[in-house]
DNA sequence: TACAGAGCGCAACCGCACTTGCGTTAGGCT
DNA sequence: AGCCTAACGCAAGTGCGGTTGCGCTCTGTA
């Protein structure tokens, strides 16, 4: 009894049939389209088992896409050039928005909740492109192409938030021609020389 | 009869009525608090006379906040260095976003919605803050301090992105360092020299 | 003044998120 | 084997967003 693993142990199969019928959902009928009874029914679950362990509906669907979330697993580009680097760089990044797993994620985060899993998993993909930025920017300092004493940390965020805005804000395409203007400037800078 | 004016007029009062109860409303509980039947009760109007003219409860805000948008007049900075110039812009988006409805309006944004007026006044804003980093820019250009053949929209978008991204996703603070920095990656670039 | 019809009040209704209370079942433990 | 109890099933209910149909009321116009 003093153990943590009192009771019935059936509370791990519904938990993973509630999340991947929620995943499935999701990637059926969109963020918006995911209610927690049609997941229900598709887990074999009553609701209230649902509401048990999730408190709200983004938790529950935070909670599916943190489960299963994509290996990023993102070749590091590697065209012999800083430029194209970064372009490929943002170009996966813009992509990765395209899958309704990413893109709910992205959305989760936009929402005023503060769920703890969801900042954790922002943080842990922010680390993982950063190490890609990371390399990138010392291969290109390596060969004379980048100054050595750029802050990778901020000139991720400079480079990622246009093309987040663009997403998130206008919903303005983000097409080949604007993420080599990006990098151009962020290349170069706006000062006179 | 053929006139547009045909039937009653007291609908002009109605949606007077109605529009600033939802922005008080809105400046009260914030946006996830606005109900459609408070409002409706603030109002002294029914419910069902508010779904007449506003589909649905996102319109309504959205409705409110651009009825009764916030003048910007922001004094475009002039510090007589576009360094300083472009911090101060960046710090004066900033705090437009700790304006409840410019926040509000912010997160309509990112909203899945298509909302003619809501593009429109995206627009607008756009274009009033163009005009400010045209400005800014050319006293730099005409300073030798900025190059001349910069796209100032790519430049605004380029630096509004990174700040934007903070508030919305992140939620990370921005400071003045965090300003400084951006601005001095964007001025001077990451490349190597 | 009287008509016409647009605009509003009103009530009833649906769907969904979320809650509560209680009965039931399925494990782990002695 | 048999108890204990956590976890689930179930039913009922609340509140809000959104919709519909009908009847009344007010106002511009003939």
């Amino acid at each position: 009894m003093s153990s943590a693993t009192a009771g019935h142990r059936r509370g791990k199969a519904v938990r993973d049939n509630v999340l991947t019928a929620a995943l499935n959902e999701l990637l059926n009928v969109g963020v918006d389209g995911v209610t927690v009874a049609s997941v229900a029914e598709a887990a074999g679950v009553h609701v209230t088992s649902i509401y048990r362990r999730w408190r709200t509906r983004e938790q529950l669907i935070t909670d599916a896409v943190l489960s299963h979330l994509d290996p990023l697993a993102i070749e590091v580009p590697d065209t012999g050039s800083a430029r194209d680097d970064l372009i490929a760089l943002l170009r996966s990044l813009d992509e990765s928005m395209s899958s309704p797993q990413n893109w709910a994620l992205l959305r989760l985060a936009t929402m005023p909740i503060e769920i703890d899993r969801l900042e954790e998993a922002r943080r842990r993909i922010t680390d993982e492109r950063m190490t890609e930025v990371a390399t990138i920017l010392e291969r290109g300092v390596a060969r004379g192409e980048i100054s050595p004493d750029v802050d990778h940390r901020l000139a991720l965020e400079a480079m990622y938030g246009p093309v987040y805005a663009r997403r998130l804000l206008t919903h303005e395409e983000v097409d080949e021609a604007y993420l080599a203007g990006l990098v151009d400037l962020f290349l170069d800078g706006i000062r006179a020389r």
